[in-house]
DNA sequence: AGTGTTTATCAGGCATCTCTCAGCAAACTC
DNA sequence: GAGTTTGCTGAGAGATGCCTGATAAACACT
């Protein structure tokens, strides 16, 4: 475990965005640099030599299509995740998907960008220990498939309830405040109360439950909740 | 697994394409070396002993035949897959793709390429190990007939519906996001809305779910679609 | 030129999902 | 044990995503 550990380079224009990604990156383990503008996120990735690239497709310099040209045309061949607005997306999308790239829409949530991270290392073989199976306990989740079993029986889950419970199964065993858990399950601009983590706890508890033999999904009243797992 | 890789010449002089064609082979496990003009190809050709050329037929200082020609005068008999724009009259094409030649319209689909690529590897004997079926679940398809059995049973699709069922089986078990399936399966230069991938998705069910015993194709609401294979 | 096929768009309908709220239950405080 | 706080959950409104039939344009093959 105590291998190198992951560069990644962020560029992104909007300096909230860019210490929000550096923050929950570094907390993840990932050795972040950040940058806010195309010129400097060329000479970053020639001299830092990252392992992937979080880049803002609108940056105020040039667009993040002809900073990854110029990237690839130095013969640096790292995956860039593509970070770009709802509307803009819809019709400019095409060609990003291309090889081990992806793109994912403002406003994310943290626990996705990290999911995603690990989905494109994994699968530009950049990390072979990587798995795309995460089993905690009874239930195990594949990725991949977005399928999660519980006890071996396969359980729908909708997007939220599912993120919710990978973010609850990657910290198993450590509480988690609903704070924590709406800054890293919903995205960041979310504007409601935290309420609605108490739902959707409640959603997987009404869908786990009857399939586990006992309790995952522990509260620890005034605090937060756990995902617990007798190891 | 751990063999040599095959190795693609590109050839093209707009560095887009050069760039989109490099991206995608390299992840599809393939060594790729570009350039952009007929010269450097020629030499590229006798220096890298390419396995396969992907060569433009305009290319700024001569046509893709006289490159041919020149590469074969050296004695060098390496299989060529011409680029060309749909305009460019095909019956010319069509005299000079000799042995393993073949050629394919611009704009083409990523996924296309590929599939052409191991379609001549396969006719020139370059790769024994490579199957020319595609068997995954219930459904077996035939690349080199360009024939699919559903369960025992011939069913007729349209280029289109081919192209997305062969990109969903090749991927089986996977989820793949709309995006990902308009940048593989739909020519590079698609302008439309995914709402065609739904609609393809719709066709391909209509035609596949008679005939299996479960549904084949998945959705993963808000995340894309699965080809589903219990294995 | 004519026919049938294929591609692509669109809109209506439907199911699901998100989020809020309110009443109730449980746990903690004194 | 009474009061207070905190968490649980069912109900429901509105939003969103997906499916599909209708349709028109492009294309292919006589």
């Amino acid at each position: 475990m105590a291998t190198e550990p992951i560069k990644v380079l962020v560029v992104d224009d909007e300096p909230n965005i860019r210490d929000l990604l550096t923050t929950s990156l570094k907390f993840n383990g990932f050795s972040v640099y950040a940058v806010g503008n195309g010129n400097d996120a060329v000479l970053a990735a020639e001299k830092g030599k990252p392992d992937i690239i979080l880049l803002d497709v609108m940056l105020p310099d040039q667009s993040g299509f002809a900073v990854t040209k110029k990237i690839r045309a130095m013969g640096i061949d790292v995956p860039v995740l593509f970070l770009s607005a709802r509307d803009e997306t819809e019709d400019k999308i095409t060609g990003l998907t291309v090889g081990g790239d992806d793109y994912i829409t403002k406003p994310f949530s943290l626990d996705e960008i990290v999911a995603r991270i690990n989905a494109i290392l994994r699968r530009t073989q950049k990390v072979e220990t990587e798995e795309s199976v995460l089993e905690v306990g009874e239930i195990l989740m594949n990725e991949d498939a977005h399928e999660v079993f519980v006890g071996g029986q396969a359980v729908e889950f909708s997007p939220t309830e599912y993120k919710l419970l990978r973010f609850l199964m990657t910290n198993a065993n450590r509480v988690m405040s609903k704070g924590q858990i709406l800054d890293h399950v919903w995205e960041y601009d979310f504007g409601g109360e935290m309420g609605i983590v108490e739902s959707y706890v409640s959603y997987l508890r009404k869908k786990l439950d009857p399939l586990t033999t006992e309790p995952v999904i522990i509260t620890k009243r005034g605090v937060g909740y756990m995902y617990k797992s007798s190891k």
